[in-house]
DNA sequence: GAGCGAGGAAACCGATCGGTATACGGGCTG
DNA sequence: CAGCCCGTATACCGATCGGTTTCCTCGCTC
């Protein structure tokens, strides 16, 4: 149900409607308004269910020999890996926030913390990295990151290595080794 | 009317209803639908009317002292000063591509255009300025500048400086004088 | 086999969607 | 003053929205 939730909802948009969800996830209404106290309730569990995995997949759990800029940079990589492939709409996330622009709406809660995760990542890889300004860097690396989602998922921009090479540019001038 | 269209679908999306255009303009639905063969035709003629003066309130036609640098770091001053605005809500354009996700809707076209419009001028300046590689600095320049929108739209970020600092970056690194 | 509860299918609710058609009213031209 | 026409207001269309309720079947327990 979350993921079948979470798949049309980023494929089609927060708009769609509850019936199409239901049916796609092979569970009546009736059901699901018992699992759920309504579709804030459910899209907001659907981005809920995702963090760990999207956080997984764009920042795995650093081997031993693996500097901050490597991680950094990892994330960034895997995002163009992302972006090059047909179904790719930009992060979730981001787009749920656009969608609802409700930021009292509990799914938008749900959507800043993850972003809020991958930011602490960043953070603190700058950190340890030496950066003059983690915080600044960290921040400059979520405004590439979005940019880079925002304008891949809408179709605008090609990222062949365009979000490596300006994070590059950003962490040599943070001082980040 | 456009205007109306463009207020309102800025401030609650695409998907808001034409009843509540039609009210908020003063114009009843026959008028409007003798002006637009439909809804989609209304959004891409209001944002399509909001291209000129978005632009150029964003990167006016320039002075005769005026450099590329200050230039293109004007563009960021003023969407700072805009994002501070407990109005703001992101660029409209990049709003509605998001929200559309269909890059086939007329009103795509529109807001794809317009994004154009802004990286043809970060191109022209960077040439302008001698940098190594326009193209791609005007790319990286538009990551920062969605990026910017999209989490200060969102409110997930405060600007205060952010977009101009990291635009400092970038055109240092890229050999803008 | 009888009784029961969970869950799926589908009808139903009022509201609203994009879009159309009708009816009325007020300002022009003869 | 008569006739006309543009635009407003409004009712209406079928479809769909989020959400609720009814019904009925299935599988489980005694």
């Amino acid at each position: 149900m979350l993921d079948a939730a979470a798949e049309l909802t980023y494929r089609d948009g927060v708009s769609i409607g509850i019936e199409a969800l239901c049916r796609s996830a092979g569970v009546s209404k009736r059901s699901m308004y018992q699992l759920f106290a309504g579709k804030d309730d459910l899209l907001a569990a659907s981005l809920e269910r995702r963090i760990p995995s999207y956080v997984e997949r764009l920042a795995p759990d650093p081997g031993e020999t693996v500097t901050p800029r490597e991680r950094i940079l990892g994330v960034f990589e895997r995002l163009e890996e992302g972006a090059a492939l047909p179904e790719f709409r930009g992060c979730p996330f981001l787009a749920a926030l656009v969608e609802l622009k409700d930021p009292e709406h509990p799914a938008s809660a749900v959507a800043g913390g993850a972003k809020q995760r991958l930011k602490e990542v960043f953070r603190a890889e700058a950190e340890r990295g030496g950066a003059r300004d983690p915080d600044l860097l960290s921040r400059q690396l979520m405004l590439v990151f979005d940019g880079a989602n925002a304008r891949a998922g809408a179709g605008i921009e090609t990222l062949d290595g365009l979000t490596t090479t300006t994070a590059t540019v950003l962490l040599d001038a943070a001082g980040v080794e």
